[in-house]
DNA sequence: GTCTATACTCTGATAGAC
DNA sequence: GTCTATCAGAGTATAGAC
């Protein structure tokens, strides 16, 4: 059943989807198996694969919808604002989506560290667009001497290393932090620095 | 066979392991099998067996040899030295590390994105220990005006972030770069400018 | 639509010959 | 020390009852 049709449908494959995200992030796509995704959601293992074909076909619809998210905050990056206030904005909404989204983070990041074996065509082509796309506005405003000259794609790279990194790293960053932290309050007044300065013309 | 006393038994020890770190680290520890790793070690999965009682130790291995290479950098970060320098250098070895040993850095990245299930030990002890009495020495520069007063702990944080992003995304990097780029020779002078603008005084 | 039962494959680990 | 053969368990997927 591909195309869930009635309300019901709807709701068992959302239920599926939330629980493949929970597993499939903390395990990876082979680490995950069916039994566990089942047991999360609530339903049998053999009704799982009445709504997906495959456990595969699970995991590729999770990736594409995660995609859009994804590049969402870098394509609201608006040419004709403010570029240092457009520039931090990007970050903020990256920062926000680490915090709010940190399993689809994480998802993304281990099919990335794999090699993208399920992901490779999205990223030479969505992917790579948008950030040529955005890399033309960076480099006009940096021409126009409105933000510090840099290579515009690096900069974005530094963006999503330093965002995604509180999410897929998360473990890490609270232990090292211990108690009473709150990482990505700290994070987002640390890389606001950060950006301040790195961008001042 | 856990100690390895004679030559062949180390040199085929050593093959085992270096096998091993290719397949865990792209495959994560459950994607890998003992079949791919017997094959590129070029010997038989019951001979991997005589040489390491599991598939869990040989992970076990490959991640405890990796946390002192890994830590090393920032060790040897020095108290006594100027400031900005040992920051910049403690910058420039991540860096390198993350060029010559991309395949540890993903090992890594696997284990701590799923939550460090075989390392938590590790990183509760002995690097939590590390960024502490390195959080000291970096506060006291501040404290100096010898470079800008910022949250030390997300200081190091950036580094790791910024340097591993090019070893473990390295097929996003490299397919959004596109053809002729040297991504660890642009990422190097990128995070040059960056850290000169952010620590000075 | 959902379940129980099961087929079939893969994989970690062992036995035993040489 | 290394190999062939094989076991036992896990895991994906399907058959078929209800």
């Amino acid at each position: 059943m591909p195309r869930p049709k009635t309300r019901i449908q709807l709701r068992n494959s959302e239920t599926i989807l939330e629980a493949a995200l929970d597993v499939f992030s903390s395990q990876g796509f082979r680490g995950a198996t069916l039994d566990q995704i089942a047991e999360v959601a609530g339903l049998s293992k053999p009704n799982l694969l009445y709504y997906f074909p495959s456990k595969e076909a699970i995991h590729q619809t999770l990736l594409t919808r995660l995609l859009h998210t994804w590049l969402d905050p870098l394509r609201e990056m608006d040419a004709t604002g403010d570029p240092v206030a457009e520039v931090m904005g990007y970050m903020r909404r990256k920062l926000e989506l680490s915090r709010n989204y940190p399993r689809e983070s994480r998802l993304f990041a281990i099919e990335i560290l794999q090699g993208a074996p399920r992901m490779r065509e999205a990223i030479e082509g969505e992917l790579t667009a948008l950030v040529a796309e955005k890399a033309v506005v960076l480099r006009q405003w940096m021409d126009e001497g409105r933000i510090a000259r840099l290579d515009p794609v690096h900069l974005v790279f530094s963006i999503w290393a330093l965002t995604q990194h509180y999410a897929d790293f998360d473990v890490q960053v609270r232990t090292v932090l211990g108690e009473g932290h709150d990482p990505y309050a700290e994070a987002g007044a640390f890389l606001e620095t950060l950006y301040t300065r790195l961008l001042a013309p």
